[in-house]
RNA sequence: GCGCCCUUCGUCUAGCGGUCAGGACGCCGCCCUCUCACGGCGGUAACACGGGUUCGAUUCCCGUAGGGCGCGCCA
């Protein structure tokens, strides 16, 4: 009988949540589930200088957006302190650990002199074996470990086999500072054994470290957990990921239109896959998962296709959803007028929303295909739409009105008869009349249906929206 | 420099000794059509290179090249 599945995402505070931090949650969160287990949320604090509050913050939020939640209060590392410093103490006491009174200069020249000579920048363990009565005066010494000095420390990775790194490569790095605060080698160790850690996912730049903490878990005599070390995501030239690629918070994504349970699907397929599904539920998600599907290659940020894939959700989603989330971004993006239109025209958006679906890939692309329900009169008309309205296209559009005035009913059915036993009668085919039609009601030349737009925006609009595009025309010629 | 990891269409990937190397995004063409999308159909395109092992390698092993990560009193 195996221990119940506990796993952990563990950020330091020092930023938003980025994308790669995101997909890392997002597997422990979704192996968790899988196991029926727990994910704990560890915040790695213990940079006094770089974390933040606010930044706790936006990450807690990022995950709460994605749909990412955690078990139990987050834990801080740097509250846990004194329970590091009396794990580094016992290690002192037991001698499998040392103090070590190198000053940081004499580490500098160390490692400068290691370089010059072409050999690896470790510490030399000076300070190994020397006796305390030794120690300089004034100088406060950091703990360091005993790494083993021979023999081989193999990190058993669910996704990466077994790694084998040979103990002379390892020095023995410090674990408590001369201020006596852990240093995060160490903080990291006693605090995944502390919380009962069975399996540690996490960022593959982690792998190298995996050894070196587990010289720790030998030295307590713990258990060494699961480990699985996955890829990173890289920027779409190969790179690291920069801001420029996709390296912002999530809350970047959300302000740019993304759906997060897109961005969930798409961050699951780097890196995993299960066979050839491309979209699926978080449900399938989590039923699916696996720690071997993982694969042990970087992969490229891709917004192409991410944009693909948040258009199959936004087709696939509840309008009135749709519309609080167009309301919302267009609040928290300060697109003012367009947050003014949707909200007093909440009707007709809603009942246009379905014919903005299938057009648009995020929710930015949503609200901008709505403009021409709350747009003013008289209508801003773009460059291409302005070279449909010619003398000869505005002459039938003046015929046109007076055609829909006449008309009793005003739907989609009626206009459309109307238009096209117009076009016929003039000998012109549909488009002919359709695109300057397009044109003065929505100043634009792409559009739902213009007879579906002509319905959303009623009768008086279509009209008053005419007669403003005709009356000039008229004016001009007559 | 040292250590570790990685390498299938442009991109994300399937593949776990024998496949015409499959899917998705993108791109191109056709259909649908009042525009743009959506949808449908078809097409383009890959096993980094060199050695082994094997009757047979994309698949297993070793090199080479390329890429990534790590080597702090940062996390």
């Amino acid at each position: 009988m195996s221990k119940p599945v506990i796993t952990r995402f563990a950020p330091s505070p020092t930023g938003f949540l980025h994308i790669g931090g995101a997909r890392t949650a997002l597997f422990n969160w979704v192996f968790a589930r899988k196991m029926g287990g727990k994910m704990l949320l560890r915040i790695e604090d213990t940079d006094r200088e770089r974390s933040t509050e606010a930044a706790v913050a936006a990450i807690l939020d990022g995950m709460s957006w994605l749909g990412l939640d955690w078990d139990s209060a987050p834990i801080s590392q740097f509250a846990r302190a004194d329970r590091h410093a009396e794990i580094a103490l016992q290690l002192l006491e037991s001698g499998n650990a040392y103090k070590c009174y190198c000053t940081p200069q004499e580490l500098t020249e160390m490692r400068e002199r290691a370089r010059a000579e072409g050999r690896p920048p470790r510490y030399d363990g000076r300070w190994r074996d020397r006796d305390a009565s030794e120690a300089p005066e004034g100088v406060k010494p950091v703990v360091r470990i005993k790494a083993p000095q021979s023999g081989d420390i193999v990190v058993k990775d669910r996704v990466q086999g077994d790694v084998v790194f040979k103990a002379e490569n390892l020095d023995d790095f410090i674990i408590l500072r001369s201020d006596g605060t852990p240093t995060y080698m160490h903080a990291v160790v006693v605090d995944d054994h502390d919380m009962g850690v069975t399996h540690i996912i996490r960022g593959d730049d982690h792998l190298t470290n995996a050894a070196r903490q587990i010289v720790i878990y030998r030295a307590m005599g713990w258990d060494v957990p699961e480990m699985a070390h996955i890829p990173l995501i890289h920027g779409p030239d190969g790179a690291k990921l920069s801001k420029r690629h996709g390296a912002m918070g999530v809350e970047a994504y959300r302000q740019m239109g993304y759906l997060p349970e897109a961005l969930r699907n798409y961050l699951a397929r780097l890196g995993w896959a299960h066979g050839d599904d491309e979209i699926f539920s978080t449900d399938q998600m989590v039923e699916w998962f696996s720690l071997e599907a993982l694969n042990k290659g970087a992969s490229r940020f891709d917004f192409v296709k991410l944009d693909n894939l948040n258009g199959h959700y936004i087709r696939s989603a509840d309008p009135v959803r749709l519309y609080d989330v167009m309301v919302e971004t267009a609040s928290e993006t300060g697109r003012n007028s367009d947050y003014a239109g949707l909200v007093s025209n909440k009707d007709t958006v809603l009942a246009a929303i379905p014919e903005l679906q299938p057009r648009a890939k995020t929710v930015l692309e949503l609200i901008d295909l709505a403009q021409f329900i709350y747009a003013e009169r008289p209508l801003p008309i773009e460059e291409k739409a302005a070279q449909l309205l010619n003398q000869e296209s505005v002459a039938h559009l003046a015929a046109l009105t007076s055609a829909f005035s006449a008309l009793d009913g005003w739907s989609v059915e009626s206009l459309d008869g109307t238009v096209r036993a117009y076009a016929e009668t003039v000998g012109l085919k549909l488009g002919k009349v359709a695109q300057p039609l397009r044109a003065a009601l929505t100043g634009r030349t792409i559009s739902p249906g213009i007879f579906e737009v002509m319905v959303l925006i009623g009768r008086e609009e279509s009209l008053a929206r005419l007669s403003d595009v005709v009356g000039v025309g008229a004016g001009a010629h007559s």
